[in-house]
DNA sequence: ATCATTGATTTCTCTAGAGAAGTGCATCAC
DNA sequence: GTGATGCACTTCTCTAGAGAAATCAATGAT
């Protein structure tokens, strides 16, 4: 046989996700508005019930919709905040007005819930990085407006950190690095890893995350200005929720 | 009524995808390994195919499973690229041996397809940012192994490039960031601006996506030494191929 | 006015079954 | 050996229907 030419309609469910999609991203529906849901779709097109739930789905999957049972699916809404890597430099002036993505510029107020700080037997990776078997491990969970955005893992030598604020809840002004910097051991330099991907079970109900939203995680390393590396930080980042911004010069 | 203190158990298509998840983030089933199949399931746990599909979905929604059609569902590979931020600063001591996530250090061959090259009526950000109601637009498509990996839009002020090599699609030794030096505008300063989410239709098919794997969308902006924007290039990556570093002082 | 109840509406879970369409292997003709 | 054919198996699409569970607004009792 020759290659068929005649690209075959896409389904049922298919056509019905690409109009939908079409009516969000054109903006004829917005940010919370409500979608036809599996009854109306089912009259409009005469279709069975599992066919329109396969057509919201999609749009689920996609992030472009959020369900809300015994309520309705609606729009789903983007309004991210910005995080800086470098602050620095990016406090010049290509900062001001100068976005291509709109966001709250940061100063949103922070709340940290589920704090949770442990000695452990670090593994593998970290080991290898902070050059300790054991470390402390500080858990904690980020807030924004009440809602969960950010988890974080930090990783500390044992032996540097033992007996101090670091392994206590309070760590005193100016936080981890003010006192890494009593040590003699204050980070100078950074290096940040940044995946996407879909997130873990565990991930989906600390961040409380509809179907269909990434996750970003970070893995940041911090150096003293000796080359030593005296923090590894596991973020996992609401994809929804963030902007993240990296300045460099070259 | 009191809040009822028993957790409901999880519906069967939940308990059969957490099994599998299971095996899979455990390491029972590895990167390429046949999963059993909507039959196998029907089978094994006496459920209708539907429910079979629906718990196999949730996994390929996360991005932990790929469907072949008329062939079976696979377990998904990652395998990615390392995108270094700024080369200059991660070229130091902290950058050998020290990742937390495995990668292929980069030195994977690049191939270029699709390249298109317009002069063009500038989005709002865009023009806002360049300064510049026309550009000339390069949109390429980069592919490793084979496999495309990224997508990359490039903008430059129409007035500053008219008639230079960077409206050729040749651009000569040296690239862009070249011509832009010859004419007295080398980039000096870089901003990135990374964000994640699931791909638009037409990103699915232009990077072959499957299912479940989101993109990251990085907007970065070059700016000279006088801190003139000079180009404004918008890039989507397969999230799965890629773990992005940026190194910074501070 | 406030609170509890009821009922309509909505999404969620699941069953049972049918046919289409793509894959991959074994078999057969040459 | 080589290529074509057929068949078993797989995922994909869709129908029809049922009951569970959550939401929301209206109604009624206090």
């Amino acid at each position: 046989m020759q290659q068929s030419p005649v690209p075959p309609d896409p389904p049922i469910y298919r056509r019905i996700a690409d109009r939908l999609r079409e009516a969000i991203l054109s903006g004829d529906l917005r940010d919370g508005d409500r979608l036809p849901g599996e009854n109306a779709l089912m009259a409009e097109y005469g279709i069975a019930r599992a066919t329109a739930r396969q057509a919201l789905s999609v749009l689920i999957n996609e992030g472009l919709a959020v369900p809300k049972r015994g309520s309705g699916v609606y729009v789903r809404l983007f309004r991210p905040i910005r995080r800086h890597g470098s602050r620095r430099l990016s406090r010049r002036q290509w900062e001001r007005g100068q976005a291509i993505w709109d966001s709250d510029t940061e100063g949103r107020p922070y709340t940290v819930d589920d704090v949770n700080i442990d000695r452990e037997v670090a593994e593998e990776a970290v080991a290898r990085i902070l050059d300790s078997a054991e470390v402390w491990v500080r858990r904690r969970r980020y807030s924004v407006d009440g809602r969960p955005v950010q988890l974080s893992v930090s990783h500390f030598p044992a032996a540097l950190v033992e007996g101090t604020a670091i392994t206590r809840e309070d760590t005193g002004p100016g936080g981890v690095y003010a006192r890494l910097g009593d040590l003699g051991h204050a980070p100078a330099h950074f290096t940040e890893e940044v995946r996407a991907r879909m997130p873990h079970p565990h991930e989906t109900v600390q961040l409380d995350l509809p179907a269909g939203t990434p996750v970003i995680a970070i893995g940041r390393v911090a150096y003293t200005a000796a080359g030593v590396a005296v923090e590894v930080n596991e973020m996992i980042l609401d994809a929804a929720s963030y902007v993240l911004q990296y300045d460099f010069d070259s």
